[in-house]
DNA sequence: AAGTGGTCTAGACCACGGC
DNA sequence: CCGTGGTCTAGACCACTTC
């Protein structure tokens, strides 16, 4: 009397997924009400506590909310804060296209702090990649990227200028990005920085000094961003 | 054939909370197993589904973490990222006192613009808090609270030079925080600034300015963080 | 093979919300 | 009042890890 299911997902899994299509699809608007359990359940030929656990997940994820006695309703959407984004995605999602010019590109085996923060011995080559990130004409921004040189062969700066770094990471080595722990502090801006960011030497500039963990959790990149005072500001968001 | 629970709790949360509690006191440390769902639904008399709930829980908080086919585990002590921690409760964290000092305290009704990010009109009455954090003798931020004088009244400064705003909001008020939206940059020190932190005028400081709201969604009270450079960092994490 | 977590059933009662 | 989500039972089988 065992009911198969069709794939092998479990069925709460599929119930999810059901909901999550007609909301992205906008079938199901924010403030919309969703079927109870007790629906669910029958819709789908599940016990109770599975179709629960269907929008218990939901719920856990944010796409909905519930409310006892009342019923299940279609959360209002997100704003992604905390989200690790590109430069490219973070201007994409405004719907503007990414603007950078990339300042260098090289090899190097002499950055022995760098290469410990990637938990590589201290004369391993790096993949270093300066970018300067631009809005309109005028720059705001210096970015500058190290990667494991032995992971990533034959990585071709030209694919840079096209695309993302993340895109490359992802599509092109599949490496998948997990989450980053950043530094945040102000500085400084040294001779070169001040130069390329068309600034006062000694400007006051945002610094961030970000590592990229991969999926495995492994250390993938390391990035130091420098930000122009005035044109740039981060969100975050905290909770208690 | 009821079995009362001796509290209102559920046995899910009775079951979480002794766990935790051992975790706490250093009973179980980690990477020791926790009881299976089976142990664990003998002991406390119930079935394995409300068993499974606590541990479901626990895995969720962080505090352990299950392994298909192995069994459940103590975690490692997570580091708090991105949560919202008054100055005190930091200090606290590392096993420090927290030292500042009350630089000006009174009622303000001329700054509409925080007043507006308050959700107050633009002539309410605001209570200010400019206080200077120290670490040992040199002090390395000041920090501007902004808080909604109707609501609460009789706010004592006093009270401010013994406990953190934090925990006068949550005991004295019944505040509850939930979370706090935060925008961080580089500027650089005016005048009064630079002559409280000891600092060249000019010098270039981490500004953090947040809204923190209240569990019920409102926001409660406004801060402007300026922190010299050097002397802070501000850690994040992000997740894809 | 034994033990673990992951999924699931077919019910039950309670607490809460809105009419 | 009825429908909702919240908790809970007493089992079951499966997938996985460990030995």
């Amino acid at each position: 009397m065992k009911p198969v299911n069709g794939d092998g997902k479990p069925a709460y899994r599929r119930i999810q997924h059901s909901i999550q299509k007609r909301i992205q699809a906008g079938q199901l608007k924010p403030g919309d009400v969703v079927e109870s359990e007790r629906e669910l359940a029958k819709i789908h030929g599940v016990s109770l506590m599975t179709a629960r656990h269907a929008l218990a997940e939901l719920a856990r994820e944010g796409m909905v909310e519930r409310r006892h006695g009342a019923g299940t309703f279609v959360a209002p959407p997100k704003i992604h804060f905390n989200k690790l984004m590109s430069y490219t995605e973070q201007m994409a999602s405004r719907g503007l296209a990414a603007r950078s010019r990339i300042v260098s590109a090289e090899t190097v085996s002499n950055e022995p702090e760098i290469a410990a923060r990637l938990s590589l011995g201290t004369a391993s080559p790096l993949i270093k990649v300066a970018r300067v990130r631009q809005a309109g004409d005028e720059p705001f921004a210096l970015e500058t990227c190290y990667l494991p040189a032995d992971e990533f062969p034959s990585f071709s700066t030209a694919a840079l200028e096209r695309g993302s770094l993340f895109s490359i990471l992802e599509r092109e080595y599949g490496t998948e990005l997990a989450y980053a722990d950043e530094e945040i502090d102000a500085t400084g801006a040294d001779e070169s920085t001040a130069e390329l960011l068309s600034i006062p030497h000694g400007s006051p500039i945002l610094r961030m000094r970000q590592l990229i963990f991969s999926t495995s959790g492994k250390p993938t990149t390391y990035v130091v961003g420098l930000y122009r005072s005035g044109r740039h500001t981060l969100l975050i968001r905290r909770f208690r």
